[in-house]
DNA sequence: ATGTACTATTTTGTATGCAGAATTCATAGT
DNA sequence: ACTATGAATTCTGCATACAAAATAGTACAT
């Protein structure tokens, strides 16, 4: 029974990606050091490395003697996050295995196709969406880009939940998804690269309507 | 006159960043956080602050309770990071203004014919060759892009001095960059983007075989 | 000589303490 | 009423202190 011993920054850093998708932080809320660490029950010293590795991945913002806040969101930003995410997902599926491309497409489109049919919680449509692009990229053997994805894709979370209580974005998408996993079956690389890209074009524009501008 | 109030993990991230520019540090070596912290002048906590940043820049590992580390180099993971920043620096001039590449073109061409005219330090060409790249891509609309590649980067310095005292590698890199800038003359994005990749692949292969295998 | 159990030492991970900057609040002057 | 000024408070940034894990060392048994 190997016990669970991981530095309290990471369960903080964990524990704080929860509550952002959550929704219980709103873009710009500075952070009390002192409050949180006691709600977290542990001391400011974890707590502030959990905080500068959340600055890192875009997710909060430090400013000299101001402390954390979370990022603000925009428009503009997404765009950009948008088209990091889609270029590096497309690099990750050009260096991916053919084979496992071939072996994992079926199972792909089969999660694909389950998409629009259970309608759950949001968190679990976003979980999903995850674990399929997960999925999608585990025959890239480029761990490097694969940590670089999640760690984008953190920065990310600060909007996914502007989206909640959709359901026709999560439709488009899954249609999406079955694309992607056909070409995918019918060997086209090309394609599969292209749709994926559209997929995170589209989802971009999905969400630019939800985006408050607050510049 | 305004004095600099710069955070203390800040300064330190980029001292040490310098010192791993200077081949002070082996890659694999682990760091010593009590003496490292005296040598600085500086208490712990805002080293582990900076060491933190640089873990999350694939800088240095973590192991619980064994501290931090410079992270090992392999060929593997250069080939990776070669290939990640190769995709984002392509990504990062296609959504370039190209009345920006229009007018920057001709200096970046006098740039790159100088690069092999003057036999400089180590450090001095690899800062050149950043410099270049930064006027390249400073038309990039897209921030987090940039900070991004900027990251990335860093995250690459463990392998720049390795190469050190070759001639040989850097006058095909000004070759390369002169033909990234005559296509940016000529109006032709599409090959500069491609000149761009392939300035990162050939890279890639001149350093490789520099590269200790230690897996 | 080799391996093992146990102790001592070093080093990390976390908590607490302290100085100074930033913010808030109250008061005075116009 | 509104702004300006300054004291009081809050909060961050950094330093120090402490506890637990890891490493090194030692004695002892095989």
């Amino acid at each position: 029974m190997p016990i669970e011993r991981r530095p309290l920054r990471e369960q903080i850093r964990d524990e704080l990606m929860l509550r952002l998708d959550r929704g219980d932080f709103a873009a710009g809320t500075d952070i009390n050091e002192a409050a949180l660490a006691a709600e977290l029950g542990v001391s400011r010293t974890p707590l502030r490395e959990a905080l500068i590795t959340l600055a890192g991945e875009g997710v909060l913002e430090s400013n000299q003697g101001r402390g954390f806040r979370f990022a603000p969101v925009s428009r503009k930003e997404f765009r950009e996050l948008c088209a990091i995410v889609a270029a590096l997902e497309a690099l990750a599926l050009d260096s991916s295995d053919p084979a496992y491309l071939g072996r994992t497409a079926p199972e792909l489109l089969r999660l694909a196709q389950g998409f629009s049919d259970d309608v759950a919680e949001q968190q679990d449509i976003e979980r999903h969406d995850d674990e399929w692009h997960d999925l999608l990229l585990g025959g890239c053997g480029n761990e490097r880009l694969l940590d670089l994805i999640t760690s984008v894709k953190a920065g990310m979370r600060r909007y996914s939940h502007l989206v909640a209580g959709e359901s026709t974005p999560m439709e488009r998408a899954a249609e999406e998804h079955c694309r992607i996993a056909e070409c995918l079956i019918a060997g086209d690389l090309e394609g599969a690269a292209t749709a994926l890209r559209d997929n995170w074009v589209n989802g971009m524009e999905r969400m630019m309507s939800r985006i408050p501008e607050t510049p």
